[in-house]
DNA sequence: TCTGGGGTCCTAGGACCC
DNA sequence: TCTGGGGTCCTAGGACCC
């Protein structure tokens, strides 16, 4: 039997901003503190916390008043994100020493291919080394997840924190994953996880027991299903594509109103400084975009979006300031919001726009279309 | 204790075309 | 006149992640 098992690492650098926050205020090194909130007011829900204030409950998505009512003393640190941008470069220009095949998992987390360097050194060493020299470079902490697919090697990351190395082998499966509880799977959230537990599914080995199926599948599609089964089971993707994400597929600004907003006028002007932030974006990416949305939310925090699409990809300002404008107009009908957002999607480069001096200047066919031109041509 | 902001991916119905 | 199946795109909403 060949040999083709790819060893693929997941990083994931430990409380990251909070790394940051002690690298610019290294008096924080011995505090309990957090990281997030809002421009104003105690507002705001905490982004990350230190290992310290994690040991008293106080977690990630926690509004800070309630984190100041775990611990009075709580230190909470503004964000700042051209720090993290900053020391985020840092690894990943450091991760590229040893691998060509990196896949942003998000700021602060990578998948990388490191079969080839593998050749020469022991997984288990390189992951040392790397975890060791991000620590004495930047000072930043990390755990690394060793394991033959993606997913098992982000989940095995998970497994110890901070400045853990777990490998995953497929052997390993049965003893390292099944015993974990279904809500640390990665995928699974707080929506589901629950329903997964009142069916009785309390582990990631009860997920995929046959006698389980039938109930799971009243609940979730069958490809969700067979997707998950296939992560448990090492069966899924061990390819890295580095540009998976190298191009954004949406941008979007948006922003939660300091008390709940009912004036036409002044919710449009919000709407507009967030598309034009998202504009700005747009052509700083040197991009075009087919469609625009609009998203409030009220103050029972239903969400609302609407969204249009033009028939040809654009970057004229006033063509998607006029689309905005009208979506509001015709969406909305005077209820207080709290939050107000506006969006881009449907990207492409602007240098791949595909003009076709024939028919219509700056248009890019769908596929349907190019099949139709093609037809025709033949 | 009232709950941020930026994303990705998936689903599902309807329009439309062949 | 009535019937079909496949495919893509649009739109809205939702789950999830960090």
């Amino acid at each position: 039997m060949k040999n083709n098992v790819k060893i693929i690492f997941h990083i994931d650098l430990n409380a990251f901003f909070c790394s940051c926050a002690i690298i610019k205020e290294p008096y924080l090194k011995d505090k309990v503190f957090a990281v997030g909130g809002s421009s104003t007011m105690r507002r705001g829900v905490l982004s990350t916390a230190n290992y310290a204030a994690r040991k008293l409950g106080i977690h990630s998505a926690m509004s800070i008043n309630d984190a100041l009512s775990i611990y009075p003393k709580l230190v909470v640190v503004p964000l700042d994100f051209r720090l993290y941008r900053k020391y985020s470069n840092h690894f990943f220009d450091f991760l590229k020493n040893y691998s060509d095949l990196i896949l942003p998992g998000s700021i602060d987390e990578a998948y990388i291919d490191m079969t080839k360097a593998s050749e020469h050194k022991h997984p288990l060493d390189l992951a040392k080394e790397i975890q060791q020299g991000l620590y004495d470079t930047y000072k930043l902490p990390c755990s690394i997840g060793i394991a033959p697919t993606l997913f098992l090697a982000k989940m095995a990351s998970d497994l110890k924190k901070p400045m853990g190395i777990t490998v995953i082998r497929k052997k390993d499966i049965v003893q390292k994953l099944f015993p974990l509880p279904i809500k640390e799977m990665f995928g699974i959230g707080k929506k589901t996880y629950p329903k997964l537990m009142d069916m009785g599914i309390m582990t990631i080995g009860d997920f995929i027991k046959d006698e389980n199926k039938k109930k799971i599948l009243s609940m979730m599609s069958e490809s969700s299903y067979l997707s998950y089964v296939d992560h448990i089971l090492g069966r899924s993707s061990d390819d890295i594509d580095p540009n998976q994400y190298a191009l954004p597929k949406s941008i979007s600004n948006e922003t939660t109103l300091n008390y709940p907003m009912d004036q036409f006028d002044a919710i449009l002007d919000i709407i507009k400084e967030q598309l034009d932030q998202s504009y700005k974006r747009l052509i700083k990416e040197e991009m075009v975009c087919k469609t625009v949305s609009i998203k409030l939310k009220d103050t029972n925090f239903n969400l609302m979006t609407r969204s249009f699409s033009f028939n040809d990809y654009t970057d004229d300002y006033e063509k998607i300031n006029d689309q905005i404008t009208d979506l509001f107009e015709k969406n909305y009908h005077g209820e207080p919001v709290r939050l107000a957002g506006a969006g881009l999607s449907q990207l492409l480069l602007k240098k791949d726009l595909k003009i076709d001096i024939n028919l219509f200047n700056y248009q890019t066919f769908t596929k349907r279309e190019e099949a139709l031109y093609k037809k025709k041509d033949d």
